[in-house]
DNA sequence: CCACTGACGAGTG
DNA sequence: GCACTCGCCAGTG
């Protein structure tokens, strides 16, 4: 994309995320042809409107839970809460399985 | 120009 | 499985 906007090309990504998956930052750099820069992808995250069509709750780090915003926000609840309403189950510590949940992308996607 | 920070990841003990 | 360290890059003071 144009140079003033990597993050489209990571929001293609994520928009690309099916219902009921989920993906992890690095998974969403590496298909956005970043790979290594998973901090890019948060800062993206970050710089989102409110009310986006972008569904950024279906990404999570790679330790499959929902990472706090360093603004202190509800960000992580309200993230949460939209999974569960897709069905994405949580474990005891606030986690999700990624070998169950996660995305797997194929034919043009990989 | 330098130092610090951040919705992260992989490696190490 | 958990805590700590280092590497990444862009933005900010």
């Amino acid at each position: 994309m144009s140079g003033a906007g990597r993050f489209q090309t990571i929001y293609a990504v994520i928009a690309r995320i099916p219902r009921g998956r989920v993906a992890t930052y690095g998974q969403v750099a590496r298909l956005a042809g970043i790979p290594g820069r998973a901090r890019l992808v948060g800062f993206a995250m970050a710089a989102l409107p409110d009310g986006t069509r972008v569904p950024w709750h279906r990404v999570v780090n790679a330790q499959g839970r929902c990472s706090p915003r360093g603004d202190g926000g509800p960000g992580h609840m309200v993230q949460r809460l939209l999974l569960r309403r897709e069905n994405v189950r949580f474990d005891r510590g606030e986690r999700i399985a990624l070998e169950r949940y996660r995305w797997k992308p194929r034919g043009a996607g990989s």
